[in-house]
DNA sequence: TAGATTGTTAATCGATTAACAATC
DNA sequence: TAGATTGTTAATCGATTAACAATC
C-alpha cells in the first residue's frame, strides 16, 4: 500500500501527507504544514460567492465552471482549481449544485464563526467601517472602538461605543477578542498595535500605510489604499504620456 | 554600435529597444510594448516611499538596500529590484541619495501630476475617501461627488458638492476628470461604471464588491474589502482550530 | 587594496494555464 | 453512445531569490 493508493482510496485525505507506516500497519499521516490554498485563490472566493449568492435568487440550482468563468470574466479551469480548495465535489457534465458552493465557501472561510474585533481610530475611515452592517455577512462583528481624543471617548457611533484607548489592551483578553482594526494615522499605528499584541490579539487588519513591526505569530493583514493608488495613478500617467510609438535619436 | 552599446552610451534609453538603423546612422528605437513593472513592485513603492520621507525627516541622506531591507522587512535584492524600475541609480558602497531615491519614485508613479477625480456614492465609505486630505500628497484630488439621494445632493461634504448623478457623464468631459471612485452598494455600481465610461472616464477605483464589466481600454482597479477580510478570517479561522499534528488512520 | 554595495544573470518557486483522462 | 463537464497532471509564465560580477 503506497502513499498514492491510500489517497485514491480516501480522498478527502489527500490534504494530509503519509509520514510512516508502523509494525501493526497503522498509518501516520501529518497534515501538510500549510493546508494552503495560493492567495489569489483566497481572495477569489469572496467573488464566487457574491455571484452564486446571486444566482441563488433567481433561482439557478446548478452552474459550471465555464459559465462562471463567463460571466466573472476568467478562465473556467482556474475556477474550477479555485473551487476545488473549498473541497466541493461537482458532477461531470451538470457542474455544481449552487447551494452547496455557497456553503462550501462559506464555510471554509469561516462566516459561520463570528469573529469579534476591536477598532482603533475613529477617524473618518474608522466611523465608515464601524457603519458598514454588511460586514457581519462575512463573519465580522466590530463590538467596541477605541481613540486617544477625549472628544471622542464616551461618544456611540453606529451603535458601537467609543472607549479610551488605555481599556483596550485589558478589555481584549477578558472579551475574548482576537482580531484588531487599526484605522488610525500612520504616526500611532505602531503604537497601536503593540497595545493589541500585549492584549493577545491574533490578527491585525491595518488600513494604515505603515509596515507593521510585530511578533512572527501575529497575523497582519494592510489594507493600504496608498499602495492601491500608486497602481492606478502609474498606469493612467502611462496612458497620458505622448505615446512615443517611434523615435529618432542622435 | 549595436544595442547594447547604445543602452550603455545613454543609460536613460535602456527602457527603448532598437528596431533598426537607418542609413543616416539614425538610430530608430521603439518604446517597448510594457514598460512594465511587476505590479506587486508597483505596489510596494509606496511603503519604500512613506519610509523614505520619514528618514529624511531624521536628517539621513544615504541609504542601502541592506538597511531598508533590516526595516522594512525584506529581502536586500528585492529593494533593489524594485527601485531600478524607478530608472535611479545607485553608486557602489554609498548606496542611494534619499532624496533623489524620493523624487524618482514619486515621479515614476505620477505624483507630480494631479489626477483629478469624480467619486459617486456618498455613503460612509465615500464621505471618509472625501474626507481624506492626505491623497493630495499623492497626486489625487477629488473634485466632486455624486448621488442619487436627493438628500444628499446639494451637500457640501468636507469641502466638496454633491451633485446629482445624471449631471456626471456630461460634467465629466467638460471638466477633463479621467479618473472615477465608486463608494456605491454593488447593486448600482455596474450602473454607475456604465455612466463613468459614457463621460469618457479612463480609469476606475474600484470600492464596491463587484466585478465590473466595461470596455478593454478602461482601466480598473478593485479594492474589496470583503476578499481581504475572507484572506484573514480564513488564516484566523485556521489558528483557531484543533491543531492536528499527528493522526492516526485505518 | 579590501570590503561593501550596486547591478545583472541564472535558478527557484509558485500561480496560472493547457492538455488530457475520468465520469456522468 | 456522444458530449459536456469535472478532476488532475504537465507545461508555462512571472515574480522572487540566489549567485556573482562590476564598481566605488
Amino acid at each position: 500500500m503506497t502513499a498514492v493508493t491510500f489517497a485514491e482510496i480516501i480522498p478527502s485525505y489527500t490534504r494530509y501527507v503519509v509520514i510512516d507506516m508502523n509494525l501493526s500497519n497503522t498509518l501516520i499521516v501529518k497534515r501538510r504544514e500549510a493546508p494552503s490554498i495560493p492567495q489569489p485563490s483566497l481572495m477569489r472566493l469572496p467573488q464566487y460567492h457574491h455571484y452564486l449568492v446571486e444566482l441563488e435568487t433567481k433561482g439557478v440550482s446548478r452552474i459550471s465552471c465555464s459559465v462562471i468563468g463567463r460571466d466573472l470574466n476568467c478562465v473556467p479551469v482556474q475556477v474550477r482549481k479555485d473551487l476545488q480548495y473549498t473541497g466541493i465535489i461537482g458532477k461531470p457534465k451538470t457542474g455544481y449544485s449552487v447551494s452547496e458552493l455557497i456553503r462550501a465557501i462559506e464555510t471554509f472561510l469561516g462566516w459561520n464563526n463570528v469573529n469579534e474585533a476591536f477598532l482603533v481610530g475613529v477617524g473618518n475611515l474608522g466611523t465608515a467601517l464601524l457603519g458598514h452592517e454588511r460586514f457581519s455577512k462575512f463573519g465580522l462583528s466590530i463590538v467596541a472602538a477605541f481613540d486617544t481624543d477625549p472628544a471622542k471617548i464616551g461618544l456611540w457611533i453606529h451603535d458601537k461605543a467609543v472607549l479610551s484607548l488605555d481599556k483596550m489592551s485589558d478589555l481584549a483578553p477578558r472579551m475574548s477578542i482576537h482580531l484588531g482594526i487599526i484605522t488610525t494615522p500612520a504616526e500611532v499605528a505602531q503604537m497601536v498595535a503593540d497595545e493589541m499584541v500585549k492584549g493577545g490579539i491574533q490578527a491585525i487588519w491595518n488600513f494604515a500605510p505603515v509596515k507593521l513591526k510585530v511578533p512572527e505569530h501575529i497575523i497582519v493583514h494592510n489594507e493600504d489604499l496608498y499602495n492601491s493608488l500608486a497602481s492606478l495613478s502609474w498606469k493612467l500617467a502611462r496612458r497620458f504620456r505622448v505615446p512615443i510609438q517611434e523615435k529618432e535619436a542622435v
